[in-house]
DNA sequence: GTCTATAGTTGGATAGAC
DNA sequence: GTCTATCCAACTATAGAC
């Protein structure tokens, strides 16, 4: 009988144990992550996953790692800084909408966590390629990230109840037609961000050219 | 001897509660807060608080709330959209700095909750009322609400060590400097957002301008 | 490298006395 | 409206066998 002590092939991988808990956070949220629970989903033991990890915290930082990884950094390759930008805050988002609940954890920022900095890397690399003083740089890519972690922290369309009488127009004028943001949620959401990406980008073109006439 | 059945004047109230849990929120973050010790620093028993709350989760959306209520929308009134809008945002993202932790439970949007909703009345009210089209005016609410919620949420330039030899220049060619950016956290996203909020303000004024145009 | 066993906390919430 | 007592579930992490 096998007692399953030290199997010939290991059962566990530093990659299955990050992706199955990518797949617990996105579906039931980042308190569902706990190490019995996501070693019940890999079909192991608890103690188990700390052959692989030291601490939960660890594989909280992996997960979180392996969605900046999934951020495309080719088109900073030669094209023009907005229209870089603008595409790489496409897929910024893209990549952060589909793992809402981890978005807390990226926040912390980037540490040392290797897909983070090379996403830090290639950004402002290409901004002060493109001409940008170093400290506008950094600015930028600063403003970027807050404009992408908050479109993707939450929807907000979404944050409205689809229920008529919520919104009492003697306590909330305006809000008579809230209750039927959150049947097109995604539709809303999405044009406010090409929206504010779109101001965003005519705002720091604007400064561009200013700085440009000034040097 | 008093044995502190029922005491002739109420020990808690729903305020003294709420105030008690930012401040634990804040000091040591969300998942500090349990019934237990919030209770212990209001000097009472854990069970005590369901008398004036039915859940937890109750009590975060009080707290929530309590930082919507910090949120100034008196420029709403009169002052040109533009200006208004600038100086809202100010006092938006002052006011979710001084409590960050709880950001990510404002997330979740207003909901039936009476100051977020008053804040979204008020955006939205002053942006039609300054001849914004609705569909525009609720995409403004929205895309605002991501970039300020994004600064909010964490500091850009806390989110790097404070580690000369953690940015390896054969690994990240242009983070040389990225280790300095610690040091001087609350400066560099102070005008990171204040660059984002006029590249955004820039971008919809000229948005407005072209809309007056074709109208 | 996985297991079992377990230590040692901590959690949200209810029942019923006063 | 606060208390005490209690339920029972869940948690991270370690020790040591195999």
């Amino acid at each position: 009988m096998c007692a399953m002590a030290r199997p010939h092939k290991p059962l566990l991988s530093t990659d299955r144990i990050v992706a199955a808990a990518a797949n617990l956070v996105d579906a039931e949220g980042l308190a569902a992550l706990s190490t019995r629970r996501l070693a019940a989903e890999l079909g192991v033991s608890g103690p188990s996953l700390y052959n692989h990890f030291r601490t939960k915290d660890e594989i909280l930082e992996a997960v979180a790692d392996s969605v900046s990884a999934q951020v495309d950094l080719s088109m900073f390759d030669g094209r023009d800084w907005r229209t870089a930008l603008h595409d790489w805050a496409v897929s910024y988002r893209s990549a952060l909408r589909d793992h809402p609940n981890i978005v807390p954890v990226l926040a912390r920022g980037p540490g040392r966590r290797p897909a983070g900095l090379r996403l830090a890397d290639a950004v402002f690399g290409a901004m002060v390629e493109a001409g940008w003083p170093p400290a506008q740089a950094t600015s930028i890519g600063a403003l970027m990230r807050y404009f992408v972690m908050g479109s993707a922290l939450g929807s907000f369309a979404g944050g409205f109840v689809d229920d008529e009488t919520a919104y009492d127009p003697a306590d909330y004028p305006h809000l008579g037609q809230a209750h039927l943001l959150a049947d097109r949620q995604d539709e809303i959401d999405e044009r406010a961000f090409e929206t504010g990406l779109t101001a965003l980008l005519d705002g720091l073109a604007h400064q561009f050219e200013q700085l440009r006439r000034t040097a």
